[in-house]
DNA sequence: GGCGCAAGGATTGTCAACAATTTCGTCCGC
DNA sequence: GCGGACGAAATTGTTGACAATCCTTGCGCC
């Protein structure tokens, strides 16, 4: 028998469910349910979900338990909106912090970019996208955005998702992408910002088209 | 004897203490000993800090306890740098959706503040202060902008308390808050969200003069 | 047939006791 | 006098049971 597990993996094993879709938006999360499913005692699922609510994952109330979080199409723009201005604070911050060897990695990401699109490699793309956007936020080096930027994230992970795979979405996005690698490179933190905010200002404008993640 | 008191309101008694200063930075915070002080159950105080944590209000180590987390001065810089960028969205969405009424009252507080400066009076202007950005952030009507702000402003409160005392600060803030009220009454986005932005840079600039609320 | 209503099941909230871990003081050997 | 091992106290982590609450189902009544 495996021995008790201690809440921390609970919460990781809850949101990667989310995540990954096990668990769909409205679903109800039940505590015995999870604390079986999970082989953790009661206790620890119900600390796990208290604390993914307060990340936004989940909705807890009271005496009614709780239920994966279904984020509107309209909040899902809030978040990006935010999301554009705080990526855009660490786009210009890494413009002024980033080392030589920061700018290598950029520029690496920007030819593999321009060769997945040429290949028409759709997953490749949007993995250096990952890639370049966590660069980013690594090269600005500011922990209080990047709390920002992860708890943003988990809440519209889905609405993300689907938008990747967008026909066309990548030769539109790719210029966006080089511009914001040469402003960071030529250490232009205001044209590094204005890149990052026109980006994701791109993104957003195209949510609606992606529809709510309900009518898949 | 009160009966057992339900979790929700340990999570505001324990957040008000820390607010209050009731509860100083680095200090430890024992499950007993607050189930006592607040007459709850310790569930109800585990769980509290569990949420607390959270919010990154207090600190929690395996097997350790739990204590309130001080932030550093680099930490405070960075938070009011998100601040910045997230507060000028609002300013900026708030000078697109207010009302002719938002507006009249915004200009009030702008008269208001003009009022308390040429009396003298710190405490009022410090409370039109809170007021000014309150209410923009509800004309900016963003929930989760709201929701980024209210997490943010929880964790350097200290700061922000001790800032309003800084002798000549009214002065040199009053002109940046009437410059914020003008544009949004204007209507100008851009120039809204510049107002702010401007604002919260030069409070950036005065926080190392405060100094850690440590060596107080 | 529709509607109020009570009983039952399902689920969450709370509590007290127990186990495990850390911390602190003490004592022994050197 | 000092460092390390031992042990007790303090504190957190876990478990199981019980109480409170909500939802469903079936019944009687209109």
């Amino acid at each position: 028998m495996s021995p008790a597990v201690e809440s921390g993996d609970v919460v990781d094993d809850v949101r990667r469910a989310i995540f990954e879709g096990d668990f769909v938006p409205g679903q109800r999360l039940i505590e015995v349910d999870l604390s079986t499913q999970f082989h953790a005692s009661r206790a620890s699922v119900r600390s796990a979900l208290v604390q993914l609510a307060g990340e936004g994952l989940v909705e807890r109330i009271q005496n009614r338990g709780a239920r994966v979080r279904a984020v509107s199409l309209d909040e899902a723009v809030e978040i990006s909106e935010v999301r554009m201005v705080v990526e855009g604070l660490c786009a210009a911050k890494a413009a002024q912090r980033a080392s030589e060897q920061d700018l290598a990695t950029l520029r690496g990401i920007a030819t593999d970019m321009r060769a997945a699109v040429d290949a028409g490699d759709v997953l490749a793309y949007s993995e250096l996208n990952r890639r370049l956007h966590a660069t980013v936020r690594s090269v600005a080096d500011q922990s209080v955005a990047d709390a920002v930027l992860d708890r943003l994230r988990g809440q519209n992970v889905r609405h993300q998702y689907r938008l990747a795979l967008l026909p066309g979405r990548a030769s539109v996005s790719l210029p966006q992408h080089l511009e914001i690698v040469e402003a960071i490179c030529a250490r232009d933190a205001g044209r590094a910002e204005a890149a990052m905010r026109a980006h994701l200002a791109s993104v957003i404008e195209t949510l609606p088209q992606v529809g709510s993640p309900a009518d898949a």
